[in-house]
DNA sequence: TGTCCTTCTGCGAAAATTCGCAATAACTAA
DNA sequence: TTAGTTATTGCGAATTTTCGCAGAAGGACA
């Protein structure tokens, strides 16, 4: 999962953000450690290359590049947060809670629903990275009842 | 929102679990404060009375009862965890992001959703209470671009 | 390149949540 | 009622996440 850097510099920029080196850091290492990347695991890897560098701002970034749609998240099995990058296109997941099997879904599955909020409600879903929890084909033969 | 407690108290019998005044106090406290009440209200609520019951106790027994499908958890807009008294019929929400207000969805809204995607994808979504986060009509005119 | 303004970061402490374990106490069955 | 089994609690420590603030540094402009 590669990034953009020019374009997401410029982004930044262009609206009063600044580009520092632990932005970036904190970037590549979620692209790097792929889908779903706990703020642990995005510390760990980026500690071995800048010892300094903090949790909390580990934690501020990945909250600011989600605010700036760069990044998504998404609450996983265990309720716990994780982060990926966010593609032009939103995606989401089902998650089986026996076997924590993990099945993407396109956004379009979430298209009817959108618009029927929208028409009934007039409220308008802000959906870029969902989790839906149930169980999976195999899961629900062997669970029985 | 009150409980039936005489039947909860079986239900917990009958599958092993034991009926503790730590257990009946957390619940007592989660149906008086209303929805979306979060442990450390809770906390709050049952210290008063029980000054000995942990901060620990609170967790545990909120994640228990959980399970138990005697309350229903969900994530509030600021990412917090948020507990309530699962009633019969399950329902949802639409949460604001700018003005926080909350709307209440029958169940029924996502019938359709859950049934495509045990055709398309044969998972059955498990979903007790969700919300779905957006922007509702007054902020979508102001909100503007 | 150097200055200035403001955003960002690092730090340490606070707050929130989880964990392990010994002691307690709820239920079962006599 | 009593004793035994074992689920559950309280405690304190560990872990995770947030906060406030002083200092560092990005970038706009000259
Ligand atoms: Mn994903
Ligand atoms: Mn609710
Ligand atoms: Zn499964
Ligand atoms: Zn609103």
């Amino acid at each position: 999962m590669p990034h953009n850097t020019t374009e997401i510099n410029r982004q930044l920029r262009k609206s009063g953000y600044r580009v520092t080196p632990q932005r970036q850091l904190i970037l590549d290492a979620v692209c790097q450690l792929g889908d779903h990347v706990t703020p642990e695991a995005v510390y760990d890897h980026v500690h071995r290359i800048a010892p300094t560098l903090s949790r909390a701002t580990v934690y501020r970034v990945l909250h600011f590049l989600t605010e700036q749609r760069i990044l998504a998240m998404v609450y996983m099995a265990d309720g716990r947060l994780a982060y990926e990058l966010a593609g032009p296109e939103p995606h989401h997941h089902l998650v089986c809670r026996s076997c924590d099997s993990l099945l993407e879904l396109p956004h379009s599955v979430l298209r009817s629903f959108r618009r029927a909020m929208d028409t009934q409600y007039d409220f308008e879903i802000d959906v870029s990275h969902v989790s839906f929890f149930g169980h999976c084909t195999d899961c629900r033969d062997s669970a029985g009842a």
